[in-house]
DNA sequence: ATTTATTATTGGCTAAGTGCCACTTAATTG
DNA sequence: CAATTAAGTGGCACTTAGCCAATAATAAAT
């Protein structure tokens, strides 16, 4: 049919094929009051608009050099952060996840603290954060409650053996804090010393002075901050014992 | 500029959108002669019309209901298997991937033994395993080659603190069996004695009789296969303890 | 100024888990 | 029958985790 790679290039179109519609979708997290909250923007358009759903949109194939450039820029748009943690949860794609056919959208989870933050995402026009429970009982836009879901379970699951819960905390911060995060994003309660030994503090922490405590009152605690320099942050041991990555 | 969401979507047109190219890739690993092993097919049409590559292709919107209908569809066409572990690796993005313009594509991992279906992919064309090792070397198609290498790195990461290595298997196996495949994917050496303790022998496997041992020679072994019902295979504990899941 | 309340941080004991290696068991080979 | 091979177990030292109590350092109350 076609005599050479650059010959079956030349009579290629893809608008000849049935494509189904790609999106990105960044769940956003942060911490508010000891409260894990999402950021969520209300659809100015159709379809579902005035519903409440996710940050993202479609790949723009002139600016994004790649997905993850894509759910950065939407990252960026909404808040202002350029480089937080982000990493893509998984990617979704069926026949009725979006009255307009077909779709599938790659769904990403971005870590950042609220302080810095709150001034810019102030601006966004219907933007606002909410607590992730409650926002998983709106009737929320497409199928991003299951996408809440997901990003949600995913960061549950690596407050259980990573360092990550620390990039949603505004720094710097005392262990205490840090602990009560890992508390309620693994909805259990952690034995104080077992915590401390455990957690990394000298590979993934730097100590930016003291101060006190949670409740204004108590001994002075040590602050700290994230190490900058490197997204390392798995720290728990399983079968190969010398882990390295 | 639209009166309601009916509206809207009478007037959308999916053709009017720039959209990029989506396809779904699946790294099939089985264990043979001790290695891992992939398999791969012959590109038949263009581009890289002739080279290796993973198999895969677009997704069909008649016929798949979601992203996983499409991969398990590709694996039986290649395989003959209906129920293997199945996951997804990643999703990866950009525009130099794929000659024909900014494409997408969704990496599954499936995990199946060999003796059992090595009859039928035989009959398949283009189709053969390649020991993982010598794929890499070769130039693939697209950037397969990048695929395979994530797809292999996750699969060595979970071997760390999940089951999923005996899903390489032909059953029935010996634990010493299953202790070699660990090693082999982990690249390191790991004690009998602490293997057996760790690998929870009563929950995830089933005893299936006694068979000589693998060289012919030496103490009877117990032979296993994987316990039917359900696909719970991960078994180390980390943070909060009382892992579920 | 002293006591009380509150919170951070560390010590220390016990129990559980892991690494290491030798021993026992049960088969084949010569 | 002895030698060899490989499965499976015993046992001990060492490390890690759970538990809880002691100590340190501050604010608030008396």
């Amino acid at each position: 049919m076609y005599t050479s790679e650059k010959d079956y290039l030349k009579h290629y179109n893809i608008h000849d094929y049935d494509a189904p519609l790609v999106s990105v979708d960044v769940a956003i997290f942060t911490f508010i009051d000891g409260k894990l909250h999402i950021l969520m923007v209300e659809r100015g358009d159709y379809p579902h608009k005035g519903r409440w759903s996710l940050p993202g949109g479609f790949i723009n194939q002139k600016q994004d050099k790649d997905l993850h450039a894509t759910a950065l820029r939407k990252l960026k748009e909404k808040t202002g952060v350029k480089a937080p943690h982000l990493e893509q949860v998984t990617t979704l794609g069926n026949a009725n996840r979006d009255p307009r056919g077909w779709s599938v959208t790659s769904l990403y989870m971005a870590l950042i603290p609220y302080a810095p933050t709150a001034e810019f995402i102030a601006t966004v026009v219907g933007a606002r954060w909410w607590p992730v429970a409650i926002a998983l009982k709106q009737s929320l836009a497409f199928d991003h409650g299951d996408l809440i879901a997901q990003a949600r379970e995913r960061l549950r699951a690596k407050a259980g053996y990573t360092a990550l819960p620390m990039y949603v905390l505004n720094a710097p911060f005392t262990l205490t804090q840090l602990q009560q995060t890992y508390e309620e994003l693994l909805g259990v309660v952690l034995e104080k010393k077992s915590f401390r030994r455990k957690f990394p503090v000298d590979q993934l922490l730097e100590e930016v002075g003291e101060g006190l405590p949670e409740g204004g009152r108590g001994r002075i605690a040590t602050l700290y901050r994230p190490r900058k320099g490197g997204d390392r942050y798995t720290f728990l041991r399983s079968f190969g014992a010398g882990e390295d990555l």
